[in-house]
DNA sequence: CTTGCCCCTGACACCGATGTGAGCTTTTAG
DNA sequence: CTAAAAGCTCACATCGGTGTCAGGGGCAAG
């Protein structure tokens, strides 16, 4: 498989996966030519990488802790990470309720709540 | 209030009031010699930024919501604009719970659950 | 007066993932 | 065979909030 069929299978820019693989978070191999060539799991695994760029790890915390993610196989180090990583995430997951708690508040006061054709104008926006 | 002593007590850099007040999001009073003064309200009102900041929010959004977040007052716009966030963080959220998820499975991995002595490594490391 | 601290403006640096463009080679389709 | 499409490398740009430095005022306490 090429770069660009990943790629098209991933929903990810060319661009990204040369970046990933820059970052040693996937690897290929490479034609006579030159030209980067990838196995089956590589959609996978970089649709593994996506998840975790959205959950707000940098390539390099992303880097240590792949090999445990594939292989299973952990360190004191990673173990350590992992924890973090969780711990993070479930503060971020906070303040985004914190967030979205205050803009529920703030859209019960835009669309007045006290009005009694609330739903309908709800319904115009919606 | 100045603005050292706003920036002690909401936790957030002077410069960073400065960038904020840049980007219209908080105002100032300045004294005779320029100096900027700030009312108590100031407080609270860099901690709503900051907290709209942590949700992802940026800059422009947040000088577009404001005016409806004190007054209350809204206009098609900022109605649009805040269904468009909730919803944006409602997504934020459900990613981030899906890594999270990934993250449990691989730590689950990782502590192997297996193992009869795993809580005693748990604590260990914890 | 002077020392020390706070404030001012303006400007440049940073990070990190991605976009973009140049210049060149390889592959593929007609 | 030829032209389009796709790959390659290298390198510079972007965004946004913040850090930081320089060079200069302001103000209170000793």
């Amino acid at each position: 498989m090429r770069i660009g069929d990943v790629a098209a299978r991933s929903g990810v820019s060319v661009r990204s996966l040369r970046y990933y693989e820059e970052q040693g978070l996937l690897q290929s191999a490479r034609s006579a030519s030159g030209q980067r060539l990838y196995a089956e799991e590589a959609v996978d695994r970089v649709q593994l990488i996506q998840m975790l760029y959205a959950a707000g790890l940098p390539s390099r915390r992303i880097q240590e802790l792949l090999p445990c993610v594939e292989t299973g196989v952990s360190t004191e180090h990673t173990r350590t990470l992992l924890l973090a990583e969780r711990e993070r995430i479930d503060r971020q997951m906070s303040e985004l309720a914190l967030a979205r708690g205050k803009l529920d508040e703030i859209i019960g006061i835009a669309f007045d709540y006290s009005q009694p054709c609330a739903a309908s104008r709800i319904d115009q926006v919606a």
